[in-house]
DNA sequence: CATTAATATTAGTCATGGCTAAATTATAGC
DNA sequence: GCTATAATTTAGCCATGACTAATATTAATG
């Protein structure tokens, strides 16, 4: 129950637990050590550490999942993260696929003030650059329209791009490219298995699976 | 002459190192463990790895100074912080005295483009709040005017304050509530066994050692 | 239900960068 | 030049958080 700073690797574990727990599940070892990029049994022995420090609840050989305290940490950390992104995005100009990687670093280090300064200068944003929901100041997630990913809604239903779960560099390059960002119109023409067939403002192509299932659309009509 | 990236320790040692030597000496192990706030039998250790590496020139008992690799390192690192200190206190609105503890921790993760960004923002500065001289991009020191300790002044004489080198929080809250900061006016009535009795703008008081010592002055007439 | 493959954990190693205590070198006063 | 003291270095320890190799558990299959 250590109440003492934490190390930038134990946010990071804590962070993608949340995010790899969002259903109430719990995580493996080896989905945990695959995102981190971390050996499992370097996994296997933070996660006790971490249980240790009343962060997580986690049972050897079945998994691993946030207490209270743990969740609040990540909210934290997640906040810092998205206003971070999107101040980068929105004050300092960087591209949409730039964003993430300073975020990475600097959402470790940054103090209550800063973060402050920056959620004030935007506004107090609720969402980041990819859709991403942003927590309040007191950890609160707010909620979002229901959305679907562009690979799973029926022909000709249409809306607008309220979520890009991409994290690759390139990939989020070229959704930027082909117009594919945030808030935009798509009308989806056809599923085929090659991917979906879209219609988006000013043009029409076929938008492979990978990259259709992380666009998420609030459906309009 | 690993060209690898440096922790952020290795990056603390470059840069006290740089401020330390300024003339051209060779600072000590004590003084280093000083101001690192680390005891000196781990200041001998990391000097040796950072001799090793090529970055310092270090002879045992006899002090410790940078190589050219190891200058650019440091003024690299104090570029990041100088900028970082104006960019939270112009744009941000951060305090005088809350800016250098922000840095100090932002200045080892920001990356080139961050660097970038904020030094266009800020319109490529020269000088920082504490009127600390801000390395450009190809890392040369921009010129000051001559500039001496209020401490050190002698009576009649008058200028504006060129560069505060206070450290301290509360003492840098203090001169700032005495309208002593960057850029303002001051004239020296008289120097005084218990400090430096001067004239701003606006008042007349007598200023104690230490602070005096800390506030420099481009004379004026 | 026994076996095997996949997943996890344990045990032991390493580098980093702190620390203390003991030994060494430098320096200053006589 | 000798000696006391201050500064420095050496030696050895510790925590953190990675790693590999070996072992153990779980789950899946015939």
């Amino acid at each position: 129950m250590a109440r003492n700073k934490l190390s930038e690797s134990q946010e990071d574990y804590l962070k993608q637990i949340y995010k790899l727990t969002g259903d109430g599940k719990t995580v493996s070892t080896l989905r945990l050590a695959e995102v981190l990029r971390i050996k499992p049994a370097s996994v296997t022995n933070m996660l006790k550490k971490l249980s240790d420090s009343g962060l997580i609840a986690y049972e050897p050989y079945r998994g691993a999942g946030l207490t209270e305290t743990g969740r609040m940490v990540a909210l934290e950390i997640l906040r810092h993260h998205r206003l971070l992104e999107l101040y980068l995005s929105e004050v300092l100009g960087y591209g949409w696929e730039d964003v993430h990687e300073e975020a990475e670093r600097l959402e470790h280090v940054i103090s209550e003030l800063f973060e402050q300064k920056i959620a004030e200068a935007l506004g107090h944003p609720t969402h980041d650059p990819h859709g991403d929901p942003i927590p309040s100041e007191h950890l609160e997630l707010p909620a979002g329209p229901p959305v679907h990913p562009l690979s799973r809604i029926s022909p000709d239903s249409q809306g607008r791009i309220r979520r890009v779960t991409a994290q690759d560099k390139d990939e989020l390059n070229m959704l930027s490219k082909l117009h594919l960002t945030l808030n935009c119109f798509v009308r989806v023409l056809a599923q085929e298995k090659n991917g979906v067939r879209i219609q988006t403002e000013t043009e029409q192509y076929l938008l492979p699976q990978t990259m259709a299932s992380h666009i998420w659309i609030e459906k309009e009509e």
